[in-house]
DNA sequence: ATTTCTGACTGAACCGGATAAGCGTTTTCG
DNA sequence: CGAAAACGCTTATCCGGTTCAGTCAGAAAT
């Protein structure tokens, strides 16, 4: 049995495809009886509008497409970007727009899946994340003409609007806390060193500490193993940190755990400090102070930027929340200063 | 500046838009010299199939899709969805396929999203995960007509095919195992009751206790607070079990917190099975004993079975590898019975 | 040399809906 | 009361690609 299209009640209804068009799109044009007869046979029979058709005709294609460009087991574990998408999906869904998804190897792949979403008109627009310095995605965007919006911080996003959140801000008031708790050696077990965000966490870290703390950053995969092993390195170095901020909370966890093997206790002999805030967080021993943020909101203001930008509306960059710290258990004073 | 059509193609070549199709489509009818001018033409002026078109023409929409049904936070902490869907992607990139995403607040919304996908001649077919007995989604789907696979238990999934593992298996052995190293008192924190695969790991789990060991099943909604709550209930009763397996490695994490919380040794004092194994398993220490699976293989399964079925072809149920064992340092031997 | 066949290509129709313009009929207003 | 305006609906086209039924020239068969 074929799929019902406006002819088919077009023809029960007695009337002409472009009455019934006019009817179902609320346009002017129709009575209001002849409205109600179309929209009841349009329900009787189970009509939807094909979005192909639609889209032939310049319609939108009221989806969005996002193409995430990390290996699948790294996803897996990272909690940020279920949350991001989750948050995205849920103002989306208020307007009807779809997520296409795509895993991607590299940035390449990444260029060419929007080129032919976008060529094939599969999508409205697209997010960026993971922003690199002078990121050759921003520029294969902006030839294509395609709304898009960045995650990230506005400073490498071109013209291209952004979504950030400072995440300068939130390390300094780590920092201040952390001093303020009696640490003068402080680490930092940081993400991906060529995204831009870990390069503004960095410099922050390096101005906070100066002058107030001995500080080290260690760059990492994001996983969990390169996270304990940055963490093994450190404790075992002479001058061993007494507190440790960790890029993420898987990392964190980790750290935890390494510590605890090497029979440290947390918080007494070792302060941590997590950025983004998932349960695990709060499921460990001690529960981890984190750098909480509320990601899923990230995502909506982000998606509804995106939206703007596709209904031709000019977006200024927005900034979002800066993470707040939520002090818990895994961190403390210096009971007595290791020098 | 438009976006080239085939008819743009076809004026420069100096053919018609049928010759231009057939040359683009590898279809016969064209010699290969015209074959070779056309398509250097459509390179050159950065041609792409307009997908609407296409789908216009009873074409396939090259997407599936697929909708979640748990709430954000949840997601973002079970690696077992984000792990699915990278391996889905895996399968789907590579036959052209993309996905579209959707998290819906209940089944009743699920369907109504697949409904519209499908009527809107969106997607080509779907995914259904956490089957429940007398799913409402499976004679929805079937009447629906579109093509769906079944992630789950095939008892549940009617006539639609599905691809699975045997979770009753993988228990079967976990408990041999602990049986073996002589737990006599066994406790299982369970995810969500309604689900069929949380049933039958019930029912096997129960099965291979009987006459062998105590056993006592806690259900939970999969977040670490619930995990942790079950676990710090069996701990504190009477008869407290010297083993506890846990339905995802997130309760199984929160378990062992929560053990080192009320000062019990893992493994001396309990033993812990997490179910699925993420980096998290191996993260913590000790590192937990784990029900391994290939999760990004089962979504490629699960996906190459639906672009069969898509394609026409009769697709049987797939009974995908059983879990395996992969003993770590949070299982041991009991070594003095505490009755 | 005529017929037949084949390969290369074209014209027209079609998919399902949107849009512009046209055209009777009724209403409004000077 | 007659003309303009408003209403309600229709016809014609278009979107970009696919498909089917030709057409036409040249080669092979008779």
């Amino acid at each position: 049995m074929k799929r019902p299209t406006i002819a088919d009640i077009a023809s029960r209804a007695g009337v002409s495809k472009v009455a019934v068009s006019y009817a179902l799109n609320g346009q002017p044009g129709v009575s209001e009886a002849t409205r109600a007869r179309i929209v009841a046979i349009a329900e009787e029979i189970g009509w939807r509008p094909n979005s192909a058709a639609r889209a032939l005709n310049g319609a939108r294609a009221n989806t969005v497409g996002l193409a995430l460009c990390r290996p699948a087991r790294f996803l897996g574990v990272e909690p940020f970007f279920m949350e991001l998408i989750s948050g995205i999906e849920g103002e989306l869904a208020d307007h009807s727009y779809a997520l296409m998804l795509q895993v991607v190897a590299d940035h390449e792949q990444e260029i060419e899946v929007y080129r032919r979403w976008w060529g094939e008109s599969r999508t409205d627009g697209a997010f960026l994340v993971d922003l690199r310095y002078s990121d050759a995605r921003v520029p294969a965007m902006e030839q294509l003409g395609m709304p898009v919006v960045v995650i990230g911080h506005p400073a490498e996003s071109g013209p291209l609007p952004a979504v950030w959140s400072d995440d300068g801000e939130a390390i300094r008031e780590t920092i201040a806390y952390l001093v303020a708790l009696g640490h003068r050696r402080i680490a930092r077990v940081a993400g991906l060193s060529e995204l831009v965000h870990t390069a503004v966490r960095d410099q922050a870290f390096a101005e906070s500490c100066a002058g107030a703390a001995e500080h080290v950053t260690v760059h990492t995969d994001y996983t969990g193993e390169e996270g304990a092993r940055a963490t093994r390195r450190l404790l075992s170095s002479a001058a061993r940190p007494t507190a440790i901020v960790y890029d993420n909370d898987i990392m964190a966890v980790a750290g935890l755990s390494v510590a605890q093997e090497m029979r440290l206790d947390v918080p007494r002999d070792l302060s941590i400090v997590a950025w983004d805030d998932s349960p695990l967080s709060q499921v460990v021993r001690p529960p981890l102070t984190a750098l909480t943020r509320d990601i899923p909101a990230y995502g909506a203001h982000a998606a509804q930027r995106l939206l703007a930008l596709i209904a031709g509306e000019t977006v200024p960059p927005f900034e979002d929340q800066a993470a707040r710290l939520t002090p818990r258990g895994s961190t403390g004073a210096v009971l007595i200063d290791p020098r």
